[in-house]
DNA sequence: GCAATTCAAATGAATTAGCACTTATATTTA
DNA sequence: TAAATATAAGTGCTAATTCATTTGAATTGC
């Protein structure tokens, strides 16, 4: 059976909301995205990085929280950042299940260099919009995060 | 060493753009990805079925840009579709090389099904904001797309 | 009209992620 | 306080993703 190339009418997608979302998510980091692949670091690598930076001390079921993955999965990518050197894990004094995940010099030094390169790629990103339209997209985004904030969530 | 509790502090990530949109675009998304779990249908696959609706005949490449996903990716995913019996390749009459995706009967069927099941989600969480914000945000991204739609990528 | 280049899709090897489960420690409650 | 439940992290297996490359077809330039 022959299938023609798609109409040019309305995608569904092109109306849905979860949709618009992942895409601009996926557009706009793409321009980062591939200044990390030329140095050779990994997205996730850099999600852990940044999350850890100005909050060291974070939980590895923390830290798949904040970097939209799952626990094994983080608990795999330390166990390849802490033997590249990046980071490094300690038991909790309160609590003997729990570990806390620091930087060490290597990790900050590298978390801090590709923060600056990230602002610097983010007031590139805003200045392509219009200054008021610039200004509502992070409130926007916040006003989003609040209210959507599921209970709980592996 | 010793690692304390991460600060209270404002953490980079709090007011890092491509941060907060990556989380909003996790975080809407989850409520909708739990339904797909239970009916043991997987992102992509309702990502390919979605792209399908209304689009049929999208090449493999094209298809893998829609979805976010490198090439060689889709390529094996729609072979698992394709065996699955959701998803039908034809070669295209004009230009041998391409390859052209169809949805088969219980394609089409699925995919429509799941699009009611995610416009009704959709309206869920729109339902959430102030009629006045819930408007402005599909604007807001897709202004956000066109101003960042990037050159060509992989 | 032929060689060189570009382009679409597929393939293979290596890496990584995901799911279900285990282990160890804390907390709850009867 | 003992037993039951909950929570944090790690493990093992399977499956999916990626990168680099290959194959086959179309286009370009001479």
């Amino acid at each position: 059976m022959e299938i023609p190339s798609p109409p040019s009418g309305v995608r569904f997608i092109d109306d849905y909301l979860v949709y618009l979302l992942a895409r601009a998510a996926h557009q706009v980091s793409s321009e980062f995205h591939e200044q990390l692949r030329r140095r050779g670091i990994s997205v996730a690598v850099w999600r852990v990085l940044s999350a850890l930076i100005g909050s060291e001390g974070e939980t590895v079921t923390g830290l798949a929280e904040i970097c939209l993955l799952q626990q094994p999965t983080m608990t795999k990518l330390l166990d390849r950042m802490a033997r590249s050197g990046l980071v490094c894990r300690s038991p909790d004094q309160r609590d003997r299940r729990v570990v806390r995940v620091g930087l060490t010099a290597a990790g900050r030094a590298m978390a801090e260099d590709l923060a600056l390169a990230a602002k610097a790629h983010e007031a590139d990103l805003l200045a392509r919009h219009p200054p008021a339209e610039a200004e509502a997209i992070k409130n926007l985004l916040r006003s989003i995060l609040a209210r959507h904030d599921r209970p709980r969530r592996g």
